[in-house]
DNA sequence: CGTCATTTTGACCAGGGTCAAGACTCGTGG
DNA sequence: CCACGAGTCTTGACCCTGGTCAAAATGACG
């Protein structure tokens, strides 16, 4: 039986709302801060903890021996991260910014015993992930260099982006070369997408991490068709 | 709490051996028969049921709106299939070869009650799914179309290949389509590639589909550098 | 104001997509 | 038994998307 203590201080509420979907639960470990430029677990370490984003966005990566790196996913504030195999992480997790995570013991997720309740929450997120894999397989198999941007905004836009008087405000956590290796591309042509999509008058750069999108339809057709 | 019935009549033991990673289980429902053409099950059904592959292989694929098609998995025997979300399948499921396979009931993934064993093997099985998920983003975000095609058949050799004095031979139970549909590449771009394997001797083709690895780790090298 | 990292833009080129034609296999029917 | 046709696979010619290389713009920071 776990040993309940209580909370944390009241989460940090920071620029990254929680997701609408997330599912809230009562934990006796303690949250955790996350800053960039220290991995909160790597390709290969034994996976003791998983981790609930509350705060701040995440980045997990892999990498090819020759040294060329995929990032797998963006993980936002109400999505879990860690999932592990054979007990051990599968790829490098580091924050893009400041933030704060709540761990889960690894155990709860094959072991029901302890609390079913993270448990059940745990195996959801799982199976969320499995779907959203599915889709970027799509993006990265099937998809343009320009609508793998624009399905890249569109969903970013969905999870992060604030709405004011009809205008999607996102800003962008991430670098280029972090979207270039999400999307399978590279920097440049990360930016001329960008520039593209700013001449149609679909966005508005304020600056290369904050941007408007202006023309909602227009992007999520950009993403479909081309 | 589930009724127990006597298992369907032994599991046929066809071409296709059980992988060695196989998780055994005692399950009340009985084996059904899959044939090429027949979904299994499609895109938005509900999911009442998870598979185990038995016998045969499966495709799992996916479509864009413009009607692109990603093929996201191919599923060998002692290999889950079905992973749901929200309750609903993700993608579409066909057989690629007459098999079998074991149903399991969907709600085993989430409700630990019943059968304890059942849920803890679709967990693991869910995990496996995950990394083999993010392995394969790196395959389609970051190689080219001949590391692809190679590390696509050393992956299979793995699975699939039998060894016979040192080589080893390889029966593709899919078509080039359904490669070039996996790997994000072209029909012709996969019948180059293996036009190149061959003049580089490192596979043989008898026809199609079926051949022989003469060089494995020259494979490996080609799935990695190029 | 200088330095450094990031982003953008341009010029060039090649990997792989597209289109088209042949080769090969297999099933069907005359 | 052979002809025919459909489907799959292979090969060739061409060209476009997007990668590569290089340089200029932009911005952060000491």
């Amino acid at each position: 039986m776990y040993v309940t203590l209580p909370d944390s201080p009241a989460a940090p509420v920071g620029q990254w709302g929680e997701a609408k979907h997330s599912i809230r639960l009562r934990s006796p470990i303690h949250q955790q801060p996350v800053s960039p430029g220290a991995a909160l677990f790597r390709d290969g370490d034994e996976a003791r903890w998983l981790y609930k984003v509350v705060t701040g966005v995440l980045r997990l990566s892999s990498f090819t021996e020759s040294g060329r790196r995929q990032v797998i996913a963006f993980v936002y504030p109400g999505e879990f991260v860690g999932f592990p195999c054979c007990g051990v992480h599968q790829c490098d997790c580091e924050a893009l910014v400041p933030g704060w995570v709540q761990p889960f013991p690894a155990a709860a997720l094959t072991d029901q015993r302890g609390d079913p309740e993270t448990h059940a929450a745990l195996v959801t997120a799982a199976l969320r992930e499995i779907r959203a894999m599915q889709e970027h397989f799509v993006t990265l198999g099937r998809k343009s260099a320009s609508e793998r941007l624009a399905a890249f905004l569109s969903a970013l836009a969905s999870r992060a982006g604030a709405e004011v008087d009809g205008v999607t405000h996102l800003h962008l956590p991430m670098c280029r070369a972090d979207i270039a290796d999400f999307l399978g591309l590279t920097t440049e042509t990360v930016s001329r997408g960008m520039t593209h999509l700013r001449q149609a008058g679909i966005i508005e750069l304020d600056d290369p991490q904050n941007l408007r999108i202006l023309d909602r339809s227009a992007l999520d057709e950009a993403a479909e068709n081309d």
